[in-house]
Formats: C-alpha cells, structure tokens, sequence
DNA sequence: TATTGTTATACTCTATAACTATA
DNA sequence: TATAGTTATAGAGTATAACAATA
C-alpha cells in the first residue's frame, strides 16, 4: 500500500531527497521575504515615481503582452480578477494603462501600456535594478554567478508550481 | 576625480562587474516575486490555521528572542515601528503573543510567544516549509544545492544591505 | 531631550460574495 | 450556461504625522 502512505514516507531514497527538499525550503521561506521586502522599500523610497511590485509586474506583463484581458493579468500576476480590477483601475487612473472595449468581443477588455507608462517603468525599472545592482556590486563574479543561478532555477521552479495550482 | 564620478563608471574592470550585478539584479526582480506569491498562497490555503508572513516572521523572531520590544520586532522586519505595532496588536488579539510590561523599565515592551503560538507556529512552519518542499522534491540534488547556495547567499546580502540602509 | 510605543489617517494589496453584461 | 469584468465589503500590511509616556 506505498500509495496510500504520504509522500514524504514513500520510498527510503524519497526521504533523502525530501529532506534535502525540505532544508531548501527552509531556507527559501527564511530569506526571500527579507529580499522582497527590500525590493520593496526600495522602490517605495523613490517616492512619486514610485511603483509598488504588483503594479511594476503588471506594467511589465502589458509591455510583452499588449492588449491582454483582464483575466490574463490576474492570471499572471497569480491574483484574482477583482484584486486585478482594483489594479489596473489605479494604473489607469494614473494614465499608465489604458483599457479599451476590444471591438468584436465586448466582454474582454483590451489593456496596453500609455507612452507615460512606458517611460515610468522603464525609470522604475532601471532605478529599482540599480539599487539591486548596487547591493551586489561588491560581489565576486563567482558569487553572482551563484546567485543568478539559484534564482533563475527557483523561479522557473515556482512559476510552474503556481500554473499547476491555479489549473 | 573618480571619487565624484557615478559607481557604475568608475573603471572598465568594474563596468565588467556592474554589468553581472544588473544581469543578476533583473532575475532577482523578476523571479523572487513569484515566489513569494507563491509563499503567501499557500500559507493563506490553510485557512483557519494561516499566519501571513509577517506574522509568521514575527513569531519565528519573538521565539528566537523572547522577551524583545516592539523596535527590536520592527527593526528586524525592516517596518516601522506602527507597522509592528499593528502586527503585535493582531498577534495579541489571537493570543499567540504576550505584551508585558517590563519592571524597572516601563517603556519597553516584553513581548513573548504563548504556548498557543508556539503551537501555531510549529504547525504553520511545518505545512509552509511542507508545500515549498513538495514544489521541488521531484528536483535533482545539483538543483537543489544550486537554489540552496543561491538564496542563503542572497538572504545573507540583503540582510547586510537592510541593516546598513536604516543606520 | 531622546527613546518607546500608540493613535489617527490614508493608501495598496488581497480575498469572497454578489452582481452585470456579453457570448 | 459559461465567461469577462465590476462593485461591495472586509481585513492585512504599509507609511507619515502627531502624540503620550518614560528615561
């Protein structure tokens, strides 16, 4: 009856690689807050042109995929549709989003970043990845490497984690 | 003058190192995100039982360190000490965190976890960590070390970066 | 005067529930 | 009926400004 025992008692090989999983975790849910939350107070810090991180992401989302519907942003941002409502209604109240009626599909709308949204992002962007930048710029290239590495499996790891979940 | 010169020009050598440090910074901006939505989540899922992060942060700091005031609490956060006032009142209102006086020194708070936050903190910390560690339990150990290695370097730079902004 | 903590206020993010409008 | 989006409501997290109490 191995499939009925939980998981993490499956096999004895399974309980060396869940525990190793498991200090992975550990570590994960230990040190990610302390980097978003600098990420965002630095970005807070900016003041006016300040962006907070879903809007950020939202901008970013609309540049690659302009005239997405609103289901698509909250898709991708992993929020539902009101929290995304309440978003893009700032964004466009702001004049960095404007949401069109998609002619022949009346249902979904049709939201592409301004030309003010665009410079804004790209200000907030960059200034938010300088100060990143900064925080590593006294780092070995080792180091970075290390890093670059690390976040990139991570986050590949976890976008997919969030798709299966919401499906 | 290259002391007035901006950082990011100081010398080629360092235009070099810079240059890692933005490629490394735009995957931390993109990819740590999602992540910690991930986090967050998952940890709401559980419904009664759920702490936010910061709550939980809190517990995992008061337990490590019983009997700290409300700055002590809101400098390790990186939050204002309102913000922690806030968090404490929440916390206490559900009984997890105690909120003493302390003798011979009334301004400062002597603040504990319960036994019932002790209780909801190991649970909470189990199943988070539990989640997370399911996410990448079909992953290789070379995957695992690899995110291993790149977020506690992470975490420990950001720390650093943290501390020496608010001093 | 400096430190500790709280209160008042306001904003963003977030969810659930209930709704409208379109297909 | 199913999908796209909004509105209403509620609560957490966050900040700034102004305050009280203690040292």
């Amino acid at each position: 009856m191995p499939a009925k025992a939980p998981s993490r008692f499956r096999t004895t090989l399974q309980i060396r690689k869940k525990s190793a999983a498991q200090n992975c975790a550990d570590q994960i849910i230990e040190h990610v807050p302390v980097v978003m939350r600098f990420i965002r107070m630095e970005m807070r810090r900016q003041g006016a042109g300040g962006l907070s991180v879903p809007q950020l992401r939202t901008l970013i989302f609309l540049s690659l995929a302009p005239g997405s519907g609103l289901s698509s942003v909250a898709e991708h941002l992993g929020v539902t549709r009101p929290t995304a409502s309440a978003l893009i209604n700032r964004l466009v109240q702001q004049g960095l989003v404007s949401r069109a009626e998609r002619p022949g599909e009346r249902r979904r709308l049709m939201l592409t970043v301004t030309p003010a949204g665009s410079h804004r992002l790209q200000a907030v962007r960059e200034s938010a990845s300088a100060v990143v930048a900064d925080t590593l710029a006294d780092r070995s290239a080792g180091e970075l490497k290390t890093i670059m590495d690390g976040v990139a499996l991570l986050g590949l790891f976890f976008k997919e984690a969030s798709h299966r979940k919401n499906s």
